[in-house]
DNA sequence: CTGAAAGCGCTAACAT
DNA sequence: ATGTTAGCGCTTTCAG
C-alpha cells in the first residue's frame, strides 16, 4: 500500500498533525529537531501526499479549471491565441503550487458541475461571449474564483482580464486613415452588444469619427475568424467590392486568409488592397508580405489572470474592476498608401 | 451546505449506498421505481458528486494527466502540433467521463509525484526524450496506464503511439530524388540513437539507398525545431552551400523557416531550392508557395491514445507492441526539379 | 433488491 | 511544541 501520513507518523514517532503541520510549511508552532526529522524521513520514504484526501478534508482542491467552450462533439477549438494562454496559466500555477485543469464546456450548466464536482478552487473562462458570463448566477459559481479572459460583462462574479480592444481598433484603423484610406471593410465575427468584437468595433468606428472620414466608407461584415472564411471573404471582396482599398481584420488568421483570397482574385497586398490584422501571433511573420497587426501581451494576460485568480483565493481580495491591458500597432509589410 | 450522497439517500428515504449504486449505473440490483425516484431527486436538487471523495474512497480519480516537459522557468512550449492533439483527448475523454489535467514537467522524478498524488488513473506523455521514457520505472508509474506520443522507447510501461516517421521520411526523401535532386540537406533537431527524429533520418537514408544516390550528397544539420533557427539555417545554406538544392525538414514550423531564410538570401523556392516540411499542420498553406510536406493524422494518434489508456484502465487491456500509424506525402508548391 | 459497518488519507478546531 | 477528536463524502465488503 502507498505510504501515508500516519505512516510517517509513526517512524518518527510523532502524531499525524505534527507531520500534516511539517508538510504544509506550519512549522511555526514545531521544533526545529522534528521537521528534520520528518523531512528526512518523507524523503527516504517517498512519501506523496494524497491530493484527494486533502481535498476532502480541507474542502479546497489547488485545481484551477481551464474553461473553455466546446461545441457538442467537436473537440476544443484551441486558437493559437489560446494556446499561448495555457502554456503561461500552467507555468505560473505550478509555481504557486496550483494545477490546471482542462475542460470544455458543452452546455452552461456544465460549468457548475465542473466546478462543485472537483472542488475547483478557481476557474478560467477562455473563450466564452459576454452574454453567456452575463448568465452565471451565484448558484453556479458559489465561493470559486472565477476569471473570464477577454470579456466586457459586467458580471461581478468573473472578472474580466482583456487588452483595450477599443484603443487596438482605433489605432488599426486610424493607421489606415493616416495612409489615405476612405473605404474601409471591418472583417470579424458577429457581434453583440457587448464583447470583444463589439469593443473593436466600436474602436474602429472611433477612429472614422476622429478623421472626419464619412461612415459610408465603411463596410462591416460578419466573417468567421478562420483561414478558409477569410479567404472566401477576400475572394469576394475583390469581385464585388473592388472599390474597398482596405481591411481590418479581428484576427491574424482571418487576416492571412484574407490576403490569400485577395491574391486569388489577383489583387495585389498591400499594392491594391491593404490589410491589417490583430493579435499578432507567430503566423503574422510566416506569411508573405508580413502582416501588419495589433499586438496584445498574451502573456501578461494570462500572468495576470493567475495573479487575480491566487489573490482571491488566499488573500480574499476582490478587485471590483476589469483588468484591461494595452495594445499597440505593429506595422509591417502588409499596409500602404491606396493609389 | 453542499448537496451529498446522503442527502439523497434520506429524502428518498433509501440508505446511501443504494445511491451510490444508482449514480454509478450499477442499476441491476435497483428497482426501478427506486432508480427514478433517486434520480428526480438527484435532478432537482442539483446534486453533484464529490470527485474527491470519490477518488479517496475508490482509489481512482477519473482523471488522465497531460504530461510535457517544461523547462524550469519556461512556460509549457506548446506546439502547433501538440495543440491539436490536447483538443483531441479532452473531447475523447470527456465522452468517457474522464478529465484532463495538464502538468509540466521539470524533472523526471515529477511523474511520479504527478501521478501519486492525484491518483491519477493514467497518463498521456508528450514530447519526451526516448532516454527519458526509458528511465521510467515500476517505482515511478505504479499501476497507472502511461502512453507515450511519438515514442520509439521499448519500455514496456509506457506504450508508444506514433505515426510511421521512417516511411513518412522515406516518402519525403524519395520524392526529392525521383525529382532529381541529389545534394539534400536533413535538417532537424539534434538526435539520439532512438527516437521520432532517428526514424526520420533512418528513413530518409533508406531513400537514398534504394534509388542508388551517393549518401555524399546527403548533408545532415542539427538545428533546432523553430522559426527562427530554420530562418538561420536557410540563410547559412544558401552562402555555404550553394551545391545544396533541397531540404528535408523534420518539422513544418522549421522548413517555413528555412524558406524564409532562403528568399532573404535571394534564394528562389523551389526555383533554386526544393523545401519539404513534415506535420501538415494549418501554416502549411499559410505560407507562400503552400509547403509541400509529409501528413500524419494527429487527431487519429490522440484518439487511440484514449482508446489504448481506457483500454488498459477498464479492461485491464494491455497491448504489449506499440502502435504506428500512417504518413503520407503531400505535395504542394515547395518542391521542383532541380536546374 | 437493499442496507450496515468500516474506512480511504487527510485536516480543522480544540485541547494540553 | 504536540496530541485528540471528529469528521470531509464516498465506496467496499459483507449481510441480509
Amino acid at each position: 500500500m502507498r505510504v501515508t501520513l500516519k505512516d510517517i507518523a509513526a517512524e518518527a514517532g510523532v502524531s499525524p498533525m505534527t507531520v500534516s503541520n511539517v508538510i504544509n510549511g506550519k512549522r511555526a508552532r514545531v521544533s526545529q529537531a522534528t521537521i528534520d526529522r520528518i523531512l528526512r524521513i518523507v524523503e527516504q520514504r517517498g512519501y506523496v501526499p494524497s491530493a484527494s484526501a486533502r481535498s476532502l478534508a480541507a474542502r479546497s482542491s489547488r485545481i484551477i479549471g481551464l474553461l473553455v467552450p466546446a461545441a457538442g462533439e467537436d473537440s476544443l477549438t484551441i486558437s493559437p491565441h489560446t494556446v499561448e494562454i495555457i502554456g503561461v496559466l500552467e507555468r505560473e500555477l505550478r509555481k504557486h503550487d496550483y494545477h490546471l485543469m482542462l475542460r470544455g464546456i458543452a452546455r452552461l450548466d456544465e460549468v457548475a458541475e465542473a466546478l462543485r464536482s472537483w472542488n475547483l478552487d478557481g476557474a478560467v473562462l477562455l473563450g466564452f461571449q459576454d452574454v453567456e458570463i452575463d448568465r452565471l448566477g451565484p448558484a453556479v459559481v458559489g465561493r470559486v474564483a472565477l476569471v473570464a479572459m477577454d470579456s466586457y460583462s459586467e458580471n461581478p462574479l468573473a472578472l474580466g482580464v482583456r487588452s483595450d480592444d477599443f484603443t487596438g481598433a482605433e489605432l488599426a484603423a486610424r493607421h489606415l486613415l493616416e495612409l489615405g484610406h476612405r473605404r474601409i471593410a471591418f472583417a470579424g465575427p458577429a457581434f453583440f452588444e457587448t464583447g470583444v468584437v463589439r469593443q473593436r468595433y466600436e474602436g474602429f468606428r472611433s477612429a472614422f469619427a476622429e478623421a472626419g472620414a464619412p461612415w459610408e466608407g465603411a463596410m462591416v461584415s460578419a466573417v468567421e475568424t478562420t483561414h478558409a472564411a477569410g479567404r472566401e471573404f477576400g475572394r469576394l471582396l475583390a469581385v464585388e467590392h473592388p472599390e474597398v482599398t482596405a481591411v481590418f481584420a479581428t484576427a491574424d488568421i482571418l487576416a492571412i486568409g484574407v490576403m490569400e483570397g485577395l491574391a486569388e482574385a489577383g489583387r495585389a497586398v498591400p499594392g491594391e488592397v491593404s490589410v491589417i490584422g490583430y493579435d499578432d501571433l507567430d503566423i503574422a511573420t510566416y506569411v508573405t508580405p508580413k502582416l501588419t497587426t495589433v499586438a496584445q501581451d498574451i502573456p501578461a494576460k494570462a500572468a495576470v489572470a493567475v495573479r487575480l485568480l491566487l489573490g482571491q483565493i488566499t488573500r480574499e481580495e476582490h478587485p471590483d474592476a476589469a483588468i484591461t491591458l494595452g495594445a499597440t500597432l505593429i506595422e509591417r509589410g502588409t499596409t500602404a498608401r491606396p493609389r
